[in-house]
DNA sequence: CCCTGTGAAGGTTTTCACAGCC
DNA sequence: GGCTGTGAAAACCTTCACAGGG
């Protein structure tokens, strides 16, 4: 089990962390907003407060690709695009296939952040014959029989997966047999591939229970701590009562196999 | 910023890591994946194979629990279902609302996962007056002028933002003035809440670029380590050339502020 | 003899704090 | 003076390896 934590255990690689790699379409993102307004430069408090971290957490991340920044100055946002993007390979053209268009192979079909950001949705792959020709965000729908050729002829190797679960084993073993060696999956199952694929999860469910571990700890501490009465001035320790969305470890899932 | 780490500043908290905490609705599917097969007891070593993490990982995550097993046998099923279950909070009900019912909103709706797990949809909302009434996965969009009567009268705590980016922080601190401690956050923003409140996201354009730069990676090293010629034999490193899920480091994004 | 539970070791990630450059 | 870049310390997480109970 457990090949290893970050794809490929942490060899040689340039040496990005993991949790750096994770964070950056977070700048990403932000330094994109600025550009947009078109700010010129930005400092690494402000760029962290836009992307819900903290500074010295940026500056350092920042520092594994290199010295971007100009001292008592910050950073050139335009470049620091530029840089960013190319880290994390956003400059060339990745071409993507859904797999279940339901609800969710829709969301994610119509999602815009996928276009901006150097995916191009391939095609949309659904079991059902009756969807074939159907469009969805304008791309018509074809049946599952297409996938192998799709994934050759465009030279797919990034899939995403949103079937049931119960189809999704046998999704991911025909695109990786296809030769896709990225999989985004959707379907609540732990998906089995060779090394060398790797597979990232999105689990809504799983979030949720997260959130209600922790909505639980509210509730309990508020009758130990403070048993009934709640002294109703402001006694709440705070810290910082404005942003942070600092993602605080955040590796979701990256799982070579 | 960065308030802090796992939310609260690991005070006390009885301290089971944030690391677990995030795994245990994998072991929690698993089990009740084997309970739906009657399957009376279960080894460390398949469990964790099962949820896709490697078995000393699983033992220190559930030594935190205390101790659900059986030396010489494993752990109880139906026990261990139990304990997680209550441990996350899921023995109690949890009223969710959905805000923004567009494909997302809907896909989300139509989530089996939620009613198995002790979340009930208590309402969705949506912004569009058009929307108002028709029903979704059988439940009726309301307009986003009940949202607030809605959490009060419901007493719902949990709260899942669908909307567009747009939309997003106003719909966020609506549902914060209203009660709602907890989000789960879908639209590629970055959150502000209050201390106190717990902010989860999600977000699809990030994981794919996750994925982008591994896969560049995987390209970048075909040419560098070998050239041109790959020599056909399996000369490849393989360690298990199968399961392995392990969300290694999952700690997707709880966010305090 | 098998499998759990756990100290101890080894990694990784975050945070601190400040030297160094603009 | 202000802000970046980074060693060093601290916190956290994973893995090892084995004692010890069934």
């Amino acid at each position: 089990m457990a090949t290893g934590r970050t794809h490929r255990p942490a060899t040689r690689s340039r040496g990005i962390p993991e949790a750096t790699v994770a964070r950056l379409p977070l700048y990403l993102r932000a330094l994109t907003a600025l550009s947009e307004r078109s700010v010129p430069t930005v400092s690494s408090e402000e760029l962290a407060a836009a992307a819900g971290v903290n500074s010295a957490k940026l500056r350092k991340d920042f520092s594994y690709l290199g010295s971007y920044g100009t001292r008592g100055v910050g950073y050139d946002v335009e470049y620091l695009v530029y840089q960013i993007s190319r880290e994390l390979g956003l400059t060339q053209d990745w071409p993507v296939v859904i797999v279940g268009i339901g609800n969710l192979g829709a969301a994610l079909a119509n999602y815009g952040g996928f276009a901006s950001r150097g995916f191009r949705v391939a095609a949309l792959i659904d079991a059902d014959p009756s969807m074939a020709g159907k469009p969805v965000a304008g791309i018509p729908v074809q049946h599952t029989d297409e996938l192998e050729k799709i994934i050759q002829d465009d030279g797919v190797s990034i899939g995403v997966i949103a079937t049931p679960a119960g189809a999704a084993q046998q999704v991911c073993d025909r695109l990786v047999a296809a030769g896709v060696t990225s999989i985004l999956n959707f379907a609540p199952t732990v998906l089995n591939v060779p090394e060398g694929v790797d597979v990232r999860k999105v689990d809504l469910s799983i979030e949720l229970q997260i959130l209600a571990f922790h909505e639980q700890r509210k509730a309990g501490e508020e009758a130990a701590g403070d048993a009934d009465a709640v002294p109703p001035v402001a006694a709440r320790k705070q810290q910082q009562p404005s942003t942070d969305q600092g993602p605080d470890g955040d590796v979701p899932a990256v799982m070579p196999a």
